[in-house]
DNA sequence: TCCTAAATGAGAACTATTTGCAATTAATAT
DNA sequence: ATATTAATTGCAAATAGTTCTCATTTAGGA
C-alpha cells in the first residue's frame, strides 16, 4: 500500500475522532487539506480497515463508524445524543464454539450493538 | 391502522418468506398484486414493525431485513450464500444489567448478528 | 531518471429508504 | 345507506450513504 499525503491525514484524522463516520473523518481531514475527494476517505477506510488497522463498524440507524480500538469489545449507542462508547462482554466469549456444536454454523465474527441512554442523557430525559 | 388490502398482501407475504428484505416483499406482493408502490411496502413495514408485530433487522452490509419471529433472539447471516437464520443467545442474560451497573447505560435493547459460514456452506467451502 | 502499478479527484451512478402531494379509501358518525 | 374525514395509497422526486468510472497524478522500485 503506497504511503499518500492523503492517507496520513485520514490517519491523524481517525485519531483525533471518537467513532466517526467517514463523512466526519471526511470534514475533519479536509479543513486542513481542502483538495480531498470523498472518494478518496472512503477508500482509505475502507483499505485500512480491510487490513486490520481500524474497525469499521456498521451502526443500527446510521452511517458507518470507524473504530481505531483493535481490542475485542462492542458498542453502546446513545439512542438520544448519539453518542457511540466502547464495551466489552466477555459474556460471550466461547459463544462461537457453542453455536458450531449446535447448529454447524461457523462464525467468523460477530456485531454486538446496544442500544439506549448513556448516562448523561438517561438523567435529562425529558423526550 | 386501516385494515387495507396492501396490508393484508404485505402481511401474507412477510409469513411465506424467511427473513425477507423489503423488496423481496415488494416482489411478492407484486406478483399478485401488480399495482402495489414500493413506498406503501416500506410504509406498511414500518408500521407494523413500530407497533412491534413483526421485527426489523438491520444487517451489516445488506439491506434491512424483517422477521415474524418475536420472541428473544438473534441471527446468524452466512457471508457466503447471505442466509439469516434465527439463534438464540443466553449468555446475554443479564448483561443490560451488568452494563448499567458497570457504566451507567441503560439499555433498552440490543442486536447482535454473526456472520460466518451456514452449515451447507462450510462444505463446499470453495473461494 | 524512468517506469508502472497504485492512488487520486470529480462527479456520475447506485442502493436502500423516505418524503411530498394529490387522489383514494376504510371506518365512523349521521 | 350516505356523508365525513383522517388514514392510506401511488407516484415520482428527494435523500443518505457509499461505490464506481475514468482520466490524471504519484510513490517507490528498477
Amino acid at each position: 500500500m503506497k504511503n499518500t499525503i492523503q492517507k496520513t491525514a485520514v490517519m491523524n484524522a481517525l485519531l483525533s475522532l471518537d467513532h466517526p463516520t467517514a463523512d466526519e473523518v471526511y470534514e475533519c481531514v479536509h479543513t486542513e487539506f481542502p483538495s480531498i475527494s470523498k472518494a478518496t476517505v472512503y477508500r482509505i477506510l475502507n483499505r485500512i480497515s480491510e487490513e486490520g488497522e481500524i474497525l469499521h463498524l456498521e451502526i443500527p440507524g446510521g452511517a458507518d463508524r470507524f473504530d481505531t480500538t483493535l481490542c475485542a469489545h462492542h458498542h453502546l449507542k446513545c439512542s438520544k445524543c448519539g453518542k457511540v462508547c466502547d464495551v466489552s462482554v466477555p459474556e460471550l466469549d466461547g459463544v462461537e464454539k457453542r453455536i458450531l456444536n449446535e447448529t454447524g454454523f461457523s462464525i467468523g465474527g460477530y456485531r454486538l450493538v446496544f442500544s439506549g441512554l448513556c448516562s448523561d442523557c438517561v438523567f435529562k430525559k425529558q423526550d
